[in-house]
RNA sequence: GGCAGCGUAGCUCAGUGGUAGAGCAGAGGACUCAUAAGCCUUUGGUCGUGGGUUCAAAUCCCUCCGCUGCCA
């Protein structure tokens, strides 16, 4: 029997477009993740869905003139879309506005409500009588009380960098019409956090398997003390308060959101047709969960989410919340608003989905921002992708398929040099293991690639093309070996590539899917029947690079 | 403002106490099965600055400069 491995992903927010941070951050160390605990033999699932809830959308939506649900739906494809040509592999990619999860939240806000984690209290809040609606915080600008910069956010200013509270604010006005705020008593529940702490920190204690970095941060944020939240606001987007009295009130996103990973997991039950299947990735030790997100979401994961389980009672801890770092474009900042981004959409509509995920792995933000750019995207793929891996596959199986009538030739005794080079394959699926066991995505993926340059200089030693003309076994013995490693490759980067590695795998002949195939060195039989190679990559022309860059930057619309 | 991280070859990045590394780019070479790809050799860094600890520091400590993140 396996592992049993629960997966949940960032939910993103369906008010915009993916862009390339968002699946470097967590969408594409999820994939690989869960392509290879499916291969290895375990059983995963793999869940996330579109937040369609929170106020950022129901402006989009007056702005557009459309309803809050038609801005939602249209993104939700879109991600549906993108996941497909991508090819991130969700069990199920939910939304928040099913029932089913309106359902889940209330059960979840209702049990916290018993046991006393959740909490009435009544706040100030801003209230613009020109839009007739409560404002957030970033809503409400005004004048700095600090430096008196005039366009300052009520939970914050840009100039200074103070926090504030919109209160706090000269001259208040509503970001939307510039109408004065009033500001009104309102009831809302909060979310008892700091009943927690102990509960946190000695957990987090145990948690040393988890990167440094999100340690490092998540007990700094619980040492400092943790403070109550709100978790309604006075909007009439979102999962309704499941009391009498709150109706023009919905559940704070933050708060509900979160609670889709178990939505969907029953979500995905039902659809099985085993309704209770749900219990066996979320209580009990035989699962482990992962998170798999951005770092600005570490502590939702690591500390709010897990004091809301702690709450509940009897439903699993994450086990690792694996947060990567982020991306950079062209040396700068990503942003939205100044259209400094790669859309996923985009990039989609003009580029084959291997080469992104091939950059995007080996130059993964483990461990530190890292910077993707044009140039760097080219020369990975034609120096790289094409030249060290997709070219040795080609040279390989086009010299086979001419010389050995289109069959895996039948090797002869193995020298020393032939068997290092096929131990050295084995050890490499070892290693690439290990590195994925522990989330080292770049790393593995390095190892795989070094395999690969190392089989190019053993054709190079081994010369098949010049011995076949005198010692026709000869060159069959290193053609085997070759084919053998290639074999191995296919599976050591089926996580990172799969599209191309089963373009492999039916090339060197074996039927149905390689991760059917296993995770284990599986060397085609002398005699196997090739199907006609063809480059498993192509260059790409550098052309593209000035192209592509000029796009940033500009303003442009109908993501 | 407080806290944290980063700053290593032209580029992208590894490297947490013991004679500076990889890939790519640049230079030279032999080969030719292959997407002019692959292979061999080679140029190139006083590891942001200034101090300190140590027999020994890119690696530990402090100052400063620059960038980034979190608190927001």
């Amino acid at each position: 029997m396996g592992e049993r491995i629960f997966i949940g992903v960032a939910w993103p927010y369906a008010d915009g477009p993916l862009h390339l941070g968002h699946i470097a951050g967590a969408y594409l160390p999820s994939d690989i993740f869960a392509r290879y605990h499916r291969i290895k033999g375990n059983e995963v699932l793999m869940v996330s869905g579109s937040d369609q809830h929170g106020t950022p959308i129901t402006i989009k939506a007056e702005q557009e003139g459309k309803k809050p649900e038609e801005i939602a739906n249209h993104y939700h494809q879109q991600f549906l879309d993108s996941w497909q040509k991508l090819g991130i592999s969700f069990d199920l990619f939910t939304r928040t506005g099913t029932a089913n999860h309106a359902e889940v939240s209330h059960d979840f806000f209702l049990t916290l409500l018993n046991r006393g984690y959740i909490y009435k209290a009544t706040v100030s809040q801003p209230f613009c009588p020109h839009c007739r609606r409560f404002l957030s915080d970033r809503y409400v600008e005004g004048t700095c009380p600090y430096c008196h910069f005039s366009g300052a956010r009520g939970d914050q200013c840009d100039e200074c960098g103070k926090p504030m509270t919109p209160a706090e604010l000269i001259d208040p006005r509503c970001k939307l019409c510039a109408t004065t705020p009033q500001f009104k008593d309102s009831e809302h529940f909060f979310f008892r956090l700091s009943a927690f702490q102990d509960r946190l920190l000695a957990w987090m204690k145990g948690q040393t398997h988890w990167r440094q970095n999100v340690l490092n941060f998540t007990m700094r944020y619980v040492e400092e003390g943790l403070k109550d939240r709100a978790i309604t606001r006075d909007i009439d987007w979102g999962v309704p308060v499941p009391l009498d009295g709150f109706e023009g009130k919905r559940l704070y996103v933050w708060f509900e959101a979160v609670i889709g990973y178990l939505s969907a997991t029953k979500e995905w039950a039902k659809s099985s047709g085993d309704e209770a299947k749900w219990r066996s990735f979320w209580q009990g030790n035989e699962a482990k969960s992962y998170y798999f997100i951005g770092k600005d979401n570490i502590i939702f994961h690591t500390t709010i989410w897990p004091a809301m389980l702690m709450g509940y009672d009897g439903l699993n801890l994450p086990y690792d919340v694996p947060a990567n770092e982020f991306l950079t474009i062209e040396g700068s900042k990503l942003s939205t608003s100044r259209n400094w981004a790669v859309w996923l959409p985009d990039y989609l509509s003009r580029y084959e989905p291997d080469p992104l995920r091939y950059l995007l792995s080996i130059s993964m933000p483990e461990t530190g921002d890292t910077n993707f750019s044009w140039r760097e995207f080219v020369r990975r793929n034609n120096d790289e992708l094409v030249a060290t891996y997709g070219n040795l596959v080609h040279r390989v199986l086009t010299f086979v398929y001419r010389n050995f009538d289109g069959s895996v030739p039948t090797p002869g005794e193995f020298d020393s040099r032939s068997q290092a080079v096929i131990d050295m394959a084995k050890d490499t699926l070892n290693t690439v293991d290990r590195l994925l066991s522990q989330c080292h995505f770049r790393e593995a993926m390095r190892s795989a690639m070094s395999l690969a340059q190392d089989t190019n200089r053993y054709l190079e030693e081994k010369s098949p093309w010049k011995v076949i003309k005198e010692d026709k076994q000869a060159a069959a013995t290193a053609l085997y070996v070759a084919i053998s490693v290639i074999s191995c490759l296919r599976t050591a980067l089926y996580p990172f590539l799969p599209f191309s590695s089963q373009k492999l795998h039916r090339f060197l002949g074996f039927e149905g899917s390689v991760e059917d195939d296993g995770w284990q060195p599986h060397f085609p039989s002398p005699g196997q029947k090739l199907l006609p190679p063809e480059p498993l990559f192509s260059k790409l022309d550098e052309g593209l690079i000035e192209e592509e860059v000029s796009r940033l930057g500009h303003v442009t619309h109908n993501l």
